[in-house]
DNA sequence: GTGAATATGAAATTCATTTTCAATTAAATC
DNA sequence: GATTTAATTGAAAATGAATTTCATATTCAC
């Protein structure tokens, strides 16, 4: 048992680290590493993002963790995220609207997108032959690919079947 | 010839249409067929971005316009390349820096773009085997795409050979 | 040419995100 | 537990791309 879980222990009462999943550890373990502190503010955030939906909004993350801590900015619910990411545990993406989305970091294959932009469904996929040729194209020029976006945008199988009417959500605007 | 193509041999003095391309003279059809009108600065500003290479930035098409015309202002080139994208005649993209970049809508098929971190260079692909699984894999959850987006991150050729020396562009963060 | 409708550019505004800064807090050391 | 100091916080200000406003200028149908 790590310093830090003691200490995480000590502050709030024991409850907490039976349900602290491996994720908040985690972060707790990147800032001991990095010199940062464990503030009762970050340990809120980022424990409502990882219990969150995917793909959520820095608003909507923010809208959840006021409900749980009224003090807290949206300021420090930015300045979390970026340590997120920085830890490797959170992905920022950008779909079609002007909302930066973090979605917990993919255990181990990685995952593209399929965006309704009539409800602003989002959905997952996996495609390893894609994968594949992707690399393919890319040796093929000499490039060397480190990261990569696919986002497939239209129209779900919910918002089809219902014909013309409206959605949900606003639809992002493709540019 | 039709009526607006005669106004602007009148107003541009002859060299002009001979120098218009079909981009140019379609731009100008659809202003006329929308009720908006041919101006100098959407006849300079047009011709310029027709003329310029793939994927500039707006600033990039400002600084290009501004020297042949000091007096229109940035704010026109956005109004005009928003025209330009509902005449079909363009596309925004959005790569990872906080830019959009326009290019003119390709002829016939679609392309994708493999994008250099190191230097800023883009470059285009396609690929007809990843365009079809992508309607394979959308069409297994009832998805209809309408448009897509695959987008290849990683180091360039030229600076792979140049090792570690930094690039000539400033490269773009991704979230 | 005239006039009504549209377009322009400067300045103001928006909106997501970042920075600044004074006050607060974590946590190492006593 | 108290002391100390460097990191953190949140409010407000700043940023920067893109849009809107509005008074003036221009287009173009007549
Ligand atoms: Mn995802
Ligand atoms: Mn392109
Ligand atoms: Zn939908
Ligand atoms: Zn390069």
């Amino acid at each position: 048992m790590t310093k830090e879980r003691n200490l995480y222990i000590k502050k709030l009462k024991f409850i907490f680290i039976i349900h602290m999943g491996r994720e908040l550890y985690k972060f707790n373990q990147y800032l001991n590493e990095s010199g940062l502190r464990a503030t009762r503010q970050r340990g809120i955030i980022a424990k409502t993002f990882f219990e969150a939906g995917p793909h959520i909004s820095v608003e909507e993350l923010y809208h959840q963790v006021v409900e749980k801590d009224r003090r807290i900015g949206l300021v420090t619910v930015y300045r979390t995220l970026k340590l997120l990411r920085g830890a490797g545990l959170a992905q920022g993406r950008q779909f079609g609207d002007n909302h930066t989305r973090y979605e917990k970091t993919p255990g181990d294959s990685h995952h593209d997108h399929l965006i309704c932009t009539r409800c602003g469904r989002i959905l997952e996929f996996e495609n390893d032959t894609i994968e594949g040729l992707q690399r393919k194209v890319a040796e093929e020029v000499g490039f060397a690919v480190l990261d990569h976006k696919l986002e497939l945008y239209g129209i779900c199988k919910e918002c089809r079947s219902r014909g013309k009417k409206a959605g949900r959500k606003a639809p992002p605007t493709l540019s």
